[in-house]
DNA sequence: GACCTACCTTGACCTAAGTCAAAGCGGCGC
DNA sequence: GCGCCGCTTTGACTTAGGTCAAGGTAGGTC
């Protein structure tokens, strides 16, 4: 599994099982923690299976979350690379498993593969451009606007008449978009009356791609 | 100079000298631009001096400013390294130079050099943390408590009564806080009337940091 | 010193979107 | 089948903050 990783596809046997040997398996339920925002990074996690969201929390208790992570996904890197403190929460979205691998033994990975340094690279670049897109959306566009990017890029490169899978809840969705619940109801409600899509509980069928696409491109 | 730029720090002479020689040395006017959003990436730039700011622009015309990057700072790297186009805009705050170094020089010098490759991982995590902290601040707090927090980071850990230098105008000020200048003026009355700081012109005096502080820490 | 220009502030207004409260709706267990 | 619980939607209201339009202020130039 830890083969198919991104970050470590094609990677010798023996540091896949130096891996596994320095890390240690964890069971995660739906909601479960995996760490705070603040808490000393300790080592990293490689999710193994389910699905992951990294989030940052207001003293509101509103919640933005800035990625959901999968299989193969590497959680917490970068506390460990900048040998801080995690500077988001993660939990399970649903029943999941990672494998954490200590600090140390990550480091030590990282310094002696460069071709792991290379992916790690590629990764964060990859990442930071997700975030920048997301601070643009933040501070630039509304959300109808947000929801339609989102629902676009869910739907990758097909055409009208596709049905995409939020595989997340409404108020999970709210908080990826960055709204809340009551106002990404109503975004929804938005496109459907001008024909854009039309939702069905977790899918949504996009009946007009183009009008979608002019929403999201907007103003 | 190349040598005090932290990607580069104690990196050898010879391979100093190939950026140079691979490199090309630009002038920057104020206001000048490196590269739009969507430009396809030639290569990186690296400040060797002034202010070069990064950021993402709507299509009404409103700005978000990313990062500032200075004397030593790589822009544009994410985009080199994902082999994309730049994800985001760069232009001069004020006259600076910069050097150009093409794509594959870039890359050349990351795989051979380990150290390199290690430096630029530190970068973009910090980087990352950056964003993650730009995203929360604009997706969950409100203008005077970013503002607050902003001021309270150029002021670093220094205490009551110091005066910070903003070192931009308040219509950068603004775009930098996620904000339009009538906003940002508002909230600096705000802070001022309640006693925490007080403005004159690019200084602010800090009169009351705990105050500040709260301001920053919020509901 | 007077003028110009660019930037900043202020006031009045408007709108997107958050909050609060109350129904809907749907799946699940019994 | 009935009722319960959690999620979602709807409605009414409030508010942060964006927009537009005047003034104000300061620094640079002649």
């Amino acid at each position: 599994m830890l083969q198919r990783a991104s970050l470590f596809e094609g990677l010798d046997e023996i540091h896949i099982e130096e891996l596994i040997r320095r890390g240690r398996r964890r069971r995660l339920d739906p909601g479960q923690t995996l760490f705070l925002q603040g808490d000393r990074a300790e080592g990293l996690y490689v999710v193994t299976d389910g699905r992951v969201k990294v989030f940052k929390t207001s003293p509101r208790g509103r919640e933005q979350t800035l990625m959901i992570m999968r299989e193969g996904d590497p959680v917490g890197e970068v506390a460990v690379l900048s040998g801080e403190a995690y500077p988001a929460s993660a939990e399970a979205l649903e029943a999941s498993e990672a494998l954490f691998i200590p600090r140390q033994a990550f480091l030590d990975l990282v310094t002696r593969e460069p071709e792991v340094a290379m992916r790690l690279l590629a990764a964060l670049s990859a990442r930071l451009r997700t975030f920048a897109n997301l601070i643009e959306d933040l501070s630039l566009r509304e959300v109808a606007e947000r929801l339609a990017t989102h629902l676009l890029t869910l739907a990758g490169e097909g055409d009208s008449g596709q049905v995409v899978d939020l595989t997340v809840s409404r108020t999970q969705l709210s908080a990826a978009v960055g709204t809340v619940p009551e106002t990404l109801s109503r975004a929804f409600k938005q496109l459907s009356l001008s024909g854009a899509v039309e939702t069905r509980g977790r899918k949504v069928h996009i009946k007009d791609r183009a009008l979608l696409e002019k929403v999201a491109r907007a103003k």
